[in-house]
RNA sequence: CGGAGAGUGGCGCAGCUUGGUCAGCGCGCAGCGUUCGGGACGCUGAGGCCGCCGGUUCGAAUCCGGCCUCUCCGACCA
């Protein structure tokens, strides 16, 4: 494993993480190529990420729902742009029941349609309106290079969909849960993110415009992750998703949609992992502090667990999810190494000495070495673990944010952004358009990213020109190689 | 679908050029004992028709032919 502080090569990368991810117990190769089994604490994790994501859906007023994983092709094919975008990548159901279906079935790669055609029956007055859904579901795409959590083909994740009566309000959403994910990430998984528009070209396949964050990993690349869409008007067209306003007037109503997946997870693993495997941001962690008791005779035994069953069940009361490490035959040694590999952010040692001193020794994920260690009176256990747990949380923030804005870069040349993007990320003035930015892939192997909202706020493109092909620029943009 | 590589106990691999004492190593796993504050050690043991099919041969993990699968790099990519 390679990844610290530093930055590791991409293959080797690639490498660390595929290790990690199996080392660290979240996720295995299924049967079918392509797709993964989430362990139970890869799944825990994953609960985790939902529960947060969940109550700021219900802060803002979104309601859970649920629809069918079978669309018919008609419904796919009713948006033109949305089944040109899709279609390369569906997985279609032709027989059912021993027979072959009068119409293929798509397994929804993203489900727009079959909630389209709901809203469609749901939404007759203004008074219907906003209708704010949400959906935890599982989808399929069918991906030509699956990678665990990043693209695989079934994954999990959570859908929003909403219809407003003006598109004032539909922007408001799209930007609300843009709001929301860029919230959610930072504060609960610890990581920075650059909240922007994406490029025509890079937007979903029937919206009207699509926002992203992006985050940066540790071998410098781009992660996009979660994304939210205005989708205008095109979604209602298609499934005549119409409303009688104030005035009596027959309207369309103007949708949003936003999703974020399991591919968080690998971003967690990248944004934060280091060469001794994982590092879980505390706010997320299935297991937030374990226990490992050490002795060496049974009296030893006897008086240490008595003092770690104490501890653990006045933790779990102040709400800490605690785990004790009591397997037998296993050396004090052995398991620091395979729960850091796990990422657990907090390490508790109870041995003789600790019992006799009245104390615990606290070992912290995020800081190496001596100073990373500290012992508290076993009376102060509750206060400390969870300010220590705080500042771990705020400390792996600290640590992601100055990797990554070492890393932002600006140019004002194309053959600066050449040299720059091969070890960061490029701010240039961009044209948006789809051929300058296939002309950058090809050549660099980079992608636009997003036009940053806040950067983009205070800046002019009036007179300034792509630097790539000399067209009008539009905005500034960030170029990346990405996931 | 292109380019490269690999299929041998659960995992990681050696053996193949030169066919036969070749069914092997490390890790892991089971039992017992000693250990235990940074990945412990000893002993004993379980586990494999060497990816599949065919051929050559007295004899094939090894040589030949065909097939299958997987991995990596590309192409594709909400």
């Amino acid at each position: 494993m390679t990844a610290q502080g530093v930055t590791p090569q991409s293959d080797d990368f690639s490498r660390w993480y595929t290790d990690v991810v199996q080392k660290a117990d979240l996720a295995d190769y299924a049967p079918v190529r392509g797709c993964m089994i989430i362990k139970p604490y890869g799944y825990e994790l994953w609960e985790n990420v939902k529960a947060g994501l969940d109550q700021r859906f219900k802060a803002t007023g979104h309601r859970n729902a649920y629809f069918p994983l079978l669309i018919p092709m008609s419904f796919i094919e009713k948006e033109g742009e949305h089944v040109k975008g899709f279609a390369p990548e569906l997985a279609v159901v032709t027989h059912g029941g021993g027979k072959e279906l009068e119409e293929p079935l798509a397994i929804r790669p993203t489900s727009e349609t079959v909630i389209g055609h709901s809203f469609s029956r749901w939404i007759q007055s203004h008074r219907d309106l906003p209708l704010l859904i949400n959906q935890w579901a599982n989808i399929v795409r069918w991906e030509l290079r699956p990678r665990l959590f990043l693209r695989t083909l079934e994954f999990l994740w959570q859908e929003g969909h909403t219809a407003h009566a003006t598109e004032e309000e539909a922007q408001e959403e799209a930007m609300r849960m843009l709001d929301v994910y860029d919230d959610f990430v930072v504060k609960e998984a610890a990581i920075p993110v650059i909240k922007g528009l994406k490029s025509t070209q890079e937007k979903f396949a029937g919206a009207q415009s699509s926002y992203t964050i992006e985050a940066m990993m540790k071998n410098k690349w781009a992660l996009q992750s979660g994304t939210s869409h205005n989708l205008g008007q095109n979604f209602a067209k298609a499934f005549d998703i119409k409303f009688l306003d104030k005035n009596n007037e027959l309207q369309f109503c103007w949708t949003t949609s936003w999703g974020v997946s399991t591919r968080m997870i690998g971003g967690i693993i990248m944004a934060h992992g280091d060469d001794k495997g994982l590092r879980l941001p505390p706010r997320l962690a299935p297991i937030q502090v374990i226990v490992v008791p050490i002795w060496k005779t049974d009296a030893e035994k006897e008086s240490v667990m008595d003092v770690v069953q104490d501890i653990h069940r006045s933790l779990t009361t102040a709400d800490v999810r605690v785990q004790i490490d009591d397997r037998e035959g296993l050396t004090p040694g052995f398991k620091f190494n395979d729960w850091e590999m796990r990422g657990v952010p907090l390490r508790m040692e109870i041995g003789p000495r600790d019992v006799k001193s009245g104390s615990a020794l606290l070992v912290r994920r995020d800081i190496p070495g001596k100073k990373g260690r500290q012992s508290l009176p076993t009376d102060r256990l509750v206060p400390g673990v969870a300010a220590l747990l705080d500042e771990i949380q705020e400390n792996l923030f600290q640590q992601a944010t100055r990797f990554r804005d070492a890393n932002l870069h600006e140019a004002s040349s194309y053959e600066e952004l050449k040299e720059i993007v091969k070890e960061g990320w490029v701010l240039i003035p961009h044209c948006g358009t789809a051929e300058c930015e296939d002309k950058i892939k090809a050549e660099t192997k980079a992608t636009s990213r997003c036009f940053p909202l806040d950067i983009n706020k205070n800046w002019s493109p009036e007179g300034k020109k792509c630097p790539v092909c000399g067209r009008p620029a539009q905005g500034l943009a960030y170029f990346a190689r990405a996931y």
